[in-house]
DNA sequence: TTTCAATAGTTGATGTGGCAACCTTCGTGT
DNA sequence: ACACGAAGGTTGCCACATCAACTATTGAAA
């Protein structure tokens, strides 16, 4: 099927594989946006966000170290952050100290009663869209898989995966 | 980890598996995207419309079936096509006949033109994102997930798996 | 001290997608 | 003939992301 004397076309496998991925990296971001917008009122990086919060010491972050948690950009972030600041799920606190001044994002009350009330759905629809229709086999596959293409797609990023983003109630 | 008395939670290797899906879910698009608008001045969906026509009869579509080809909806595939117009990549053409009447999009002599340049270096960089990282296995691993994910989260679009959106020209 | 570069963070402009409302054009029933 | 509903398609408004420009602070070089 390819023609390899002009350029490195893809294969009818790698055909396949190639839209199935496309077609996932469309709708499965879309599903669970859909679900936490619907049902909470912010979305998946917002709840990202207001997660990573949850779990800091103090409930506060600096924006930098944010932003590094949720792999997003400092713009992202700073905007975000605005949108949870007008529901009052978040507000900003600029600290001094002797080795510097910076930004932090702290959680309310009213942020993180919000979060622990969506979380149980969200986990629903993540086990409803992905686990439960995959075998443990296919989990560690996708984990395999998913370490590949990000250390492709974005080396800098793989601190990311350390952390993970929700964790039951201790 | 996981507290099964209260809630479904995710133990730790799908805690991983969810991490590194949704990190790919954000690196990757973002990635291909880059490389399309830096080297060719549109995105992957707009490149998947321009590629679509290339294969079509007289290299025209209905609004719809392009629709279905591209898993978009209406909306999107619209202002979508309103863009490539003013690129000139991309014509409307009204068809009237017996059984009814209907819009086509039509690709123009400079989006021909325009999607053949762009291809080689689009299907470099899905090689070097992803098929240069995996293995066969893997590849076919991932389809079968692909497919998977896809009859839970969007059930109604596995027709777009069928037809190929990049194929070598002939 | 002045300057220069680097880091942290914000802002505004612009591009893109989703949703709901809307307009046509059918086909169907009365 | 008329009404009505469904399908195809577009548009306007809003939400969100990106990029580049900008501010402010720190630390080092001159």
């Amino acid at each position: 099927m390819s023609d390899p004397t002009s350029a490195p076309w893809l294969s009818d496998d790698e055909q396949r594989a190639w839209m199935a991925l496309t077609t996932v990296l469309t709708t499965v971001p879309a599903a669970i946006d859909a679900q936490l917008k619907r049902d909470s009122g912010f979305n998946f990086f917002e709840f990202t966000i207001l997660s990573s919060l949850t779990q800091a010491p103090g409930r506060a972050l600096r924006m930098n170290s944010l932003a590094h948690l949720a792999c997003a950009s400092p713009s992202r972030l700073s905007h975000a952050v605005s949108r949870l600041e007008k529901h009052d799920w978040v507000t900003r606190r600029t600290t001094d100290s002797p080795v510097g001044r910076w930004v932090e994002a702290v959680l309310t009350d009213a942020g993180a009663t919000a979060v622990a009330a969506a979380a149980p759905a969200h986990v629903r629809e993540v086990r409803r869209l992905v686990f439960d229709v995959l075998t443990p086999e296919q989990v560690e596959q996708l984990t395999q898989i998913g370490y590949q293409l990000l250390r492709a797609a974005a080396p800098h990023l793989t601190a990311c995966m350390e952390v993970p983003a929700v964790r039951p109630p201790t």
